[in-house]
DNA sequence: TAAGACCTATGTGTTACCCAATGGTCAAGC
DNA sequence: GCTTGACCATTGGGTAACACATAGGTCTTA
């Protein structure tokens, strides 16, 4: 197989193979004549758990590991259970953070919607977001800030 | 004010602040025979503007754009208002896609209490993984595999 | 033999910072 | 006058997981 086609069999972009390969995910051959990347059937069934395992939150660099672990004939399945395990109070705190936002941001539109705009004088930019509670937490660099459930967030995704 | 007075009369680091100015939500003046920046009474006040944004979950890049329109006189509470709507069935979506995966990685760490870790063999890495149910959304390239409640996550945190 | 689909490698961009390295500046004490 | 320590500046690199663009080589088929 190459690229495409194992991207095609697994349902994701060429591109995305090409990452893993590059990330030492996958170890395809190389045609002798023309360096095409040449992928096996095992392949397919070692991208389909690398996306089984990316569902469930690991990394991609976690995901190598596993993998080569599992190449050397050791069980990976102790890391696995110790990663999921680890990871799982992070997701919780990061849910109760968004969370938080998203209460933030709907009381901050409820309260609005009654205020005027006001226009921008030397002591006030926008009173909508001025009148808001300062943030709490004031960082000194290497604190976390507590991270559960308040502080700045970083709710970027890639649009 | 120099960078670390504001930094810490802010409660942030003074990398955070020098981040800032390089994005143009800040605009010193410069000591002229040292080129220190010199920050203001009002850049006090609009780095704590910039925090409560941030806290509201809006990028560097909007309150650059927020503050531009305050600076030239425009309110900028409509644009605030408008992207803080657009905004919040994101963080919904978000928060319901962490809390499949939350639930993903529940279940597999409590179905995985029963069974055993086996040898990877030339069919199997880690059955714990490959017995888990598989994605269901085959993407083609700029299909966004309909964003909410399924599908990959990226859940990786600074740490 | 030319078109169109595919391949390669490389580099860039995304987000909001953090960190390190190098070198200049300043205030205080000796 | 000099050193020490705390601060300042700029530059460049790192983070996660790809997406995208470029330039040029390869394959297949009409």
């Amino acid at each position: 197989m190459k690229v495409s086609e194992l991207a095609r069999a697994a349902g994701v972009t060429a591109e995305t193979v090409r990452h893993y390969v590059r990330e030492g995910l996958l170890h395809p051959e190389r045609h002798p004549d023309n360096g095409y990347q040449l992928f096996a059937q095992g392949d397919l069934e070692r991208l389909r758990f690398i996306q089984r395992a990316r569902t469930l939150g690991f990394g991609v660099a976690e995901i190598r590991d596993i993998l080569s672990h599992a190449d050397q004939g050791d069980s990976p399945c102790p890391m696995v259970r110790d990663l999921l395990a680890s990871r799982l109070p992070e997701i919780h705190a990061r849910i109760e953070e968004l969370q938080a936002l998203a209460a933030r941001m709907e009381q901050a539109l409820e309260s609005w919607a009654e205020m005027p705009d006001g226009t921008p004088d030397g002591h006030s930019l926008c009173r909508l977001i001025e009148s808001f509670p300062e943030p709490l937490c004031h960082r000194e660099p290497g604190d976390d800030c507590g991270s559960t459930s308040a502080g700045a967030t970083s709710t970027q995704e890639t649009p």
